[in-house]
DNA sequence: TCGTTGATCGAACGGCGTTCATAAGTCGAA
DNA sequence: TTCGACTTATGAACGCCGTTCGATCAACGA
């Protein structure tokens, strides 16, 4: 096989430039893009948004890139790597603004929204992040980025070294279950819709004698706003956070 | 293959019971328990503990049971539903106190440790509960104890219903990640203390007038606790219920 | 006795991640 | 220009996987 570079050597760079050759040469020319990591880790993101993540194979990500699949692993170690280089990709769209302390509550929801956001730009990513951390540069900076909010406001630093963790894992847990969508609990895949009802269903036959506040709270339970959800758990974090603050800024004060 | 109900069959009910048999008969009797879901589920918990969730496959857990894949089909409609009677099975064992609102923080805080408890007694379960929602009795049970527990100190339903999601999403995705263990970026399989060390001797390479706090708090860093950090998280949750409770208790001083 | 039903099983299908020997392309030195 | 050495690419194969299918077997009522 040796049709992959040929047409771009063959290519006439004089005069000759631009005008097209007779059909009888190289007669399906399947130029391409040459492999690397980046184009693979573009085709891995089409894929996924085609085909989610159960679909994605490395036979399927090759395939995109009209190659097979053993060529991929010239430039990539394993599938589990490749689902790495996507996760750094998707990261990389997280920006973080001038930290300012006067406002940290709003800059921390901005920074769990923003990394929202990036999770949910391409289909399955948070499934695939999951349980990864980012260790390029991007952590260093939001470290940094963190410490540097929340520092000024009396925050021990080992609370800010665990609620980024804690942070992350909110985000990225929420993203992923979102992401999975409902299963039914019988293993058959049914419409969400259908799922919902079947839940609804057991819940109504509930006996009420027993279960009173449940069957009354009942139109809430199944109203699920995942907007609001979200903000509810970045607001008990925030909630929390604010409790280290005042116990701070009462120390100081009583230093005074 | 007739030998599998045979022997059972052909056992002397009569004055020759428990007379042994010449060794020609049945050369190697396989008697075998019936196979039921629940004998699945617990092959199923053995093979989990024994190979991890990556090891897990339908033709594994067969062998546990002395047979092949195909017969688990019979009782069970695919692996997922599989993994449901896992996660259901091993939610049974979370056991609820007697709601006492005097003590909301603890009890709140000893559910989450009684599921975490759960999801860790065997190898992976965490992973394969993640996303899964009990939807049997227990999820019934869950929620009106919930609410049986919060609704008293003036938290408002909306938030009961969230606080048991959250809830059950960060100590899902807690025990995911622990029980997922870090895993290499570069998708070699590396012991964990060669991982962190790698991370570690990243961090310090970053430049010191760029990065003073996080080079700082390095130690901080790397110094995890899985304890203290599980209830970090769970101190965050609660201080802002709290948040709710007093701006409830505030409202009904102001009624008066 | 026979047909029906519930349960089991071996074999097979298509797909997967990964490896490996082979080959083609690239490029500097002879 | 020719010749290796090195990088990159690839088809075929290996050993798994989840699942399906048709055949088979025990149990039982008619």
């Amino acid at each position: 096989m040796l049709r992959r570079m040929g047409p771009e050597m063959r290519e006439p760079p004089g005069p000759a430039a631009g005008i097209p050759e007779p059909p009888w040469y190289r007669p399906e020319a399947p130029r391409r893009a040459p492999l690397t990591r980046d184009a693979i880790v573009d085709a891995a993101l089409s894929v996924l948004d085609a085909v989610g993540m159960d679909g994605l194979s490395m036979r399927r990500v090759a395939q995109e890139l009209g190659t097979g699949a053993a060529s991929l692993y010239w430039h990539v170690r394993n599938k589990d790597e490749l689902f790495q280089l996507v996760f750094d990709r998707v990261t990389r769209d997280v920006v973080l603004p001038e930290p300012d302390s006067a406002h940290w509550q709003e800059q921390l929801k901005l920074l769990c929204y923003e990394m929202r956001k990036a999770l949910s730009k391409h289909r399955d990513v948070a499934r695939i992040s999951f349980g990864r951390v980012p260790t390029g540069p991007q952590m260093a900076l939001l470290t940094e980025w963190l410490f540097t909010l929340l520092q000024p406001i009396g925050i021990p630093d080992r609370a800010i070294a665990y609620i980024g963790d804690v942070a992350g894992l909110y985000v990225g847990a929420f993203c992923f279950e979102e992401s999975l969508g409902l299963s039914s609990p019988t293993g058959e895949d049914l419409p969400p819709e259908q799922i919902v009802e079947m839940f609804r269903g057991y819940m109504e036959s509930l006996p009420s004698e027993r279960f009173p506040r449940t069957l009354a709270a009942l139109e809430l339970i199944f109203d699920f706003n995942p907007e609001d959800r979200f903000e509810f758990g970045l607001d008990l974090m925030i909630s929390g956070l604010e409790k280290y603050a005042e116990r701070a800024s009462k120390r100081t004060a009583a230093r005074k």
